[in-house]
DNA sequence: ACTCATTCTTGAACACGTTCAAAAGTGCAA
DNA sequence: TTGCACTTTTGAACGTGTTCAAGAATGAGT
């Protein structure tokens, strides 16, 4: 029996997204969801122990999207830049449904103790998961990236779209088209600037960024 | 005679950074704020209009203090690499003594309505202030940075800033070592990294990341 | 059918940030 | 002194996220 439990869950948990997407977080108080799906407050607590935990819900939900997109969007485009491009892009399309919420979201991922947290425990999967999105964007690309730069990369383009996300959450530009102009202006940029790395001169001063995040992402 | 009414003023806000110093932001309440200030809940609220603007306080001192210790740590060096790290290390001084509070003054710095959000209207003068300090770090910097970077350079520097403050805030290590070694490392490469613009491939590549950058900060 | 441990559900209660109508205080003009 | 407008102060009240003791429902073992 597929769990009377399950089902409970998922209905608050449908009826919580689709009321951030159209109403918004603050709107969307705990006392409305529990009325709206008919359930007490209690029990979408027994389910779910922090309105943190329904964003949680909510961004698992947003990076799965953008895995499959991003993948499907991936097959034909060769070169770095478009594949960095196509990567940024979906991601961002996949978030605009909620882009109102966006600036909720991110105060809300941004503390470290959240589930949300892009940085922290709880979300190490869905980071994994996007993290994976770049490094098949880098791999797959051709010509290839530089052997050394190859191991790092992914995740200081990771570290880079969740600046673009913020970007993103602060652009009030119709459409966030000023978004969709920085990607397309970044993403060729990184991967000319990358392409420097043969540049004899250029070449140390990548070793001592790549030494220097290593050292920093060691002891943590 | 000096208002008794900037007297109470200053009182909550005394016992409000106090309180967000020595037992953290959460747990500092309002009613707890007013008991220890002796006032009532609702006087507090007549001279602040949310708990964020007790924290736009905070803000406002916390960056008096880094224009003084900075400005005063820049005399006497000469170097651009010496000069962002004096930089950057006084910001994180005047910062420690709130390290616990950091996370959530960031949530709440980062919601676009806020009064503290340093990209919001509100700010715009401790957000100015700032700039000026990285803009005369640049200034008095010999050798002198090229002529074409010292326009955007400031603020791409105070972006970057923004950047170790909320890997500041992160660092979890005895007394933010790895934020230190972070600055460090980061400052020398910065400054090897501009000279390299020098180089006639890589020029190229610093323009059309200036001119992106242009063209992005103007269609706001 | 009858336990009874486990899972699920409830709604009242708590502390919080915030609001507001009303009271108290203040200072100046008549 | 009295009157009056203005500033300052109060504390009860509201809606929020969250907790929790208590009760229902469930289902496996007898």
């Amino acid at each position: 029996m597929a769990a009377k439990s399950e089902q409970t869950r998922q209905l608050v948990a449908d009826v919580a997204l689709k009321m951030f997407r159209e109403i918004g977080f603050e709107k969307t108080t705990m006392r409305a969801i529990a009325q709206e799906a008919g359930v007490s407050v209690g029990n979408a607590y027994y389910y779910f122990a922090s309105k943190d935990e329904l964003v949680q819900e909510l961004y698992i939900q947003v990076q799965d999207e953008h895995a499959v997109a991003a993948t499907k969007a991936l097959e034909g485009v060769q070169d770095l830049a478009g594949r960095l491009k196509t990567v940024l892009h979906t991601g961002i399309d996949v978030m605009t449904p909620y882009h109102q919420f966006g600036s909720d979201f991110i105060s809300t991922a941004i503390r470290p103790t959240s589930p949300v947290n892009p940085f922290g425990e709880a979300s190490t999967a869905a980071r994994d998961a996007s993290l994976a999105i770049f490094r098949s964007a880098v791999d797959g690309a051709s010509p290839a990236v530089a052997k050394k730069l190859r191991a790092d990369l992914p995740e200081l383009l990771w570290l880079a779209y969740m600046g673009v996300a913020l970007f993103w959450v602060y652009d009030k530009s119709e459409g966030q088209r000023r978004t969709r102009k920085l990607i397309d202006g970044a993403a060729p940029l990184v991967a000319r600037g990358l392409s420097l790395a043969k540049i004899p001169g250029v070449s140390k001063v990548f070793d001592d960024v790549l030494g220097l995040v290593r050292t920093v992402k060691e002891d943590a």
